[in-house]
DNA sequence: CACTGCTCGTGCGATTATCGCACAGAGGTC
DNA sequence: GACCTCTGTGCGATAATCGCACGAGCAGTG
């Protein structure tokens, strides 16, 4: 896509004044990790974020004494066990209440499930994915995933929720009217998915839950049972 | 067990020099908030890793700039979904592998299976739990949990991979015989470990697949379905 | 209402940790 | 051997950090 595919740099979050330099800079190259699991050299984390090589070695051994990085066999600064540890509290009460309603929703439903949540204002993250038992055939969908709120029946499912806008695409129209969101290869090519949001009695609904499938056939149906889902996991958070 | 259980601190890292102290604080801070999952002040932050208040401030604005920590309704400080996208690539090639494998081990021996990582050289992390299918009791183990290498199924199956080492447990010498180690109560309590050392044909083994049980009946078949998939996980990892 | 006690957030100067140069060891390749 | 790349380490100049002091918000209490 880009002329050098490898400079491709990763700006996105702007070093407001009031933020630590060090740490970002620290917590850049976890994020440079994650999107190379093959592994980098000090000198390539260096160049990748922007910094003086020796400044670079400095804060992977910070992060090494913590478990978030370790060397592999080639010596090549791979992640860390250390952020399962960190990651498994992260909304620790809503995944294990939603871990069940996830497994029966794909068991129902045959296909692979997942709960979103919004991230920001702009965007949602995958939270939970769970395939269903023997599949034969199964969207492969990864937990972390980030994609824009105006695409993917999750973000929809959620923008439907709030007040009609103006402008808003006819989709979230929809979904507000049938009370489930549908779309088309808008985060994984090719693969539906069907969504709903989870209502919250306090406050706007910041979850989605839903189905991701391939084939068009029985929407209708599917939007019901993931719109069942979606209830039972709200009676569930109280 | 702490005369004030509040003002337990966590050293355990130690500062050297060559370590960078500012990125050094705010991953402490990512520890903190993981054992305080129901979130902090920034006041109850800063005393908890030793700096001032303002410091705590600006490394916790840096780290919800990144999204691995964010307010929650109260304003108090909670871990951020940013952490499971940084953890899903780790020890993904593993983890992916070992998935079938566990899901069949936690089926055939309806127990919860798991699979456990060397962690520097004395401890041992629990990187993935799978319990069985309706299982009406279940142990719970959560992925992430570390112990000392010398405690528990894991590590012992681990041990007994190396040479005999006089005043090993006699555990240990049991396991090199067997294939596969034994334990009871020693990570979680009452609650029986059997585990064997995944084979790796490059270097010691560093991986450890095991099952949790109530019932100290049948250990001997238990073992040999457990020492099954250990060789069916090494092989598949080449 | 006033007072207390807690929290949070922000300029800004002194200090200190960081930055990055220069050097040297370790492999690997030609 | 010559060459290249990656790695790791002192150490001085510099710039980022530290932490004081200040003001605001909010809840409870007399």
């Amino acid at each position: 896509m880009n002329p050098t595919a490898q400079s491709r740099a990763l700006p996105e979050i702007v070093v407001d004044s009031g933020m630590s330099k060090t740490l970002h800079h620290g917590l850049l190259i976890l994020r440079v990790l994650s999107e190379h699991p093959q592994g980098l050299t000090v000198t390539d984390v260096a160049e990748r974020i922007g910094v003086h090589r020796t400044v670079a070695h400095r804060l992977v051994r910070t992060l090494e004494a913590h478990q978030l990085c370790r060397r592999d066999q080639q010596r090549r600064i791979v992640l860390g066990t250390g952020l399962v540890t960190l990651a498994e509290p992260v909304e620790q009460d809503l995944r294990a209440l939603a871990r069940p309603v996830l497994d029966e929703l794909a068991e129902a439903t045959r296909a692979t499930a997942h709960l979103l949540v919004r991230e920001g204002t702009q965007d949602m993250r995958a939270l939970m994915v769970v395939e269903p038992r023997g599949a034969l055939v199964h969207v492969s969908f990864r937990p972390g995933q980030t994609h824009s709120i105006q695409q993917g029946s999750g973000g929809l499912a959620l923008l439907a929720g709030g007040p009609p806008r103006s402008g808003e695409r006819p989709e979230v129209t929809e979904a507000r009217a049938k009370g489930y969101a549908v779309t088309m290869g808008e985060v994984i090519p090719a693969v539906i998915g069907v969504s709903a949001a989870v209502p919250s009695h306090r406050g706007e609904a910041t979850t989605s839950i839903g189905v991701s499938v391939f084939e068009p056939a029985g929407l209708d149906a599917l939007g019901g049972t993931v719109v069942e889902a979606a209830k039972r996991l709200g009676n569930l958070l109280g």
